[in-house]
DNA sequence: GTCTATATGGGGATAGAC
DNA sequence: GTCTATCCCCATATAGAC
């Protein structure tokens, strides 16, 4: 809410970017300091602990998937609800924040065992599978739907050296995932 | 090579295990030790260090992309070659300590940055990303070839509580990975 | 091949001054 | 809101006896 970038959300920055840089337990408290120009004990100022960054991080995206699931829930289940989901699954992942909270919690995905937050994305995401899919689906539908939701997380990391605007990996993901929710 | 299990695999065995599940920095050598009935310094005896144990479990990983990759590129490029290298791909993650390392890797891959073993299974993973690929291809068609590769590994962690063999799973993954490369 | 004992270092976290 | 100073714990790793 401040004038100008607060403290507080450049240690979130930071940390983002070192998490999935180095690594979660690799990433110590001095080492974000270090890098704002202040000390540990300055963090603890902002952040009751470690977790609670990682925690403050997932705020957002926990609030973002719940809204989407509940407006799947409304929907008539079919082919174009699920064509929708996907479509506005890939609409927040687009925003900035939004995907790199994501890669990070894939990347650490062990070392986050535990936290209460993110076995709430865990969860919710766990649900959001299963409001695209439908009693009956076989493995290999199963299979498929989570490929198409996974393919939106994807889209930044596959050829890399190829010159592409983040609305054009969006729109080549989301074209790969709508054929994948077709079977 | 001795009769009854050695101390040596059973290291490798509970050291994949435990990263795995707990995450590699979480894991303490100590605890692999209290495991095991022995001491940290008995772990000393058989690997050097934390880093050569992972770097024991990467070992045939590496020897099998190289032979795949190897066997790709003396083959002509074209849909037939891709489904094959596919098959022999997903033929060669039915082994059972295989794709427990795959998956050990994929979970841990920030806090195995830098690790040189490691970093030469990625290297080796974007190399056979190349032979899958042509030089025209779209970017909708490269994340579609990576997407293909990694739904191979994803056959065991999607729908868990649906009852599969891993021969189902398998199958299954092949089925969506074939469609995939057909683009 | 495994042990005890220890060196050495860094981690997260806290108290209390400014 | 940031600092200095410090606590406590556990990590990897090593030395040397058995």
């Amino acid at each position: 809410m401040g004038a100008q970038k607060d403290t507080r959300t450049r240690i979130q920055e930071v940390a983002l970017q070192l998490f999935t840089e180095k690594g979660y337990e690799a990433t110590s408290l001095r080492e974000i300091a270090e890098i704002l120009g202040v000390t540990k004990a300055a963090l603890y100022y902002h952040f009751r602990t470690k977790e609670d960054i990682v925690a403050s991080l997932t705020e957002d995206r926990i609030a973002a998937l719940d809204e989407l699931i509940a407006w799947a829930a409304r929907q008539p289940r079919g082919p174009e609800t699920r064509r929708e989901i996907l479509r506005r699954y890939a609409a927040d992942m687009t925003g900035p924040r939004h995907h790199a909270v994501m890669r990070f919690m894939e990347r650490n995905q062990t070392a986050l065992r535990g936290h209460s937050k993110v076995e709430v994305i865990r969860e919710r995401s766990t649900e959001l599978l299963r409001v695209l899919g439908e009693p009956g689906d076989t493995l290999t539908t199963s299979l498929k739907r989570a490929m198409a939701v996974f393919t939106l997380h994807m889209a930044w990391f596959v050829a890399p050296d190829t010159e592409a605007t983040d609305e054009e990996r969006v729109a080549a993901a989301l074209a790969v995932a709508e054929e994948l929710i077709e079977g």
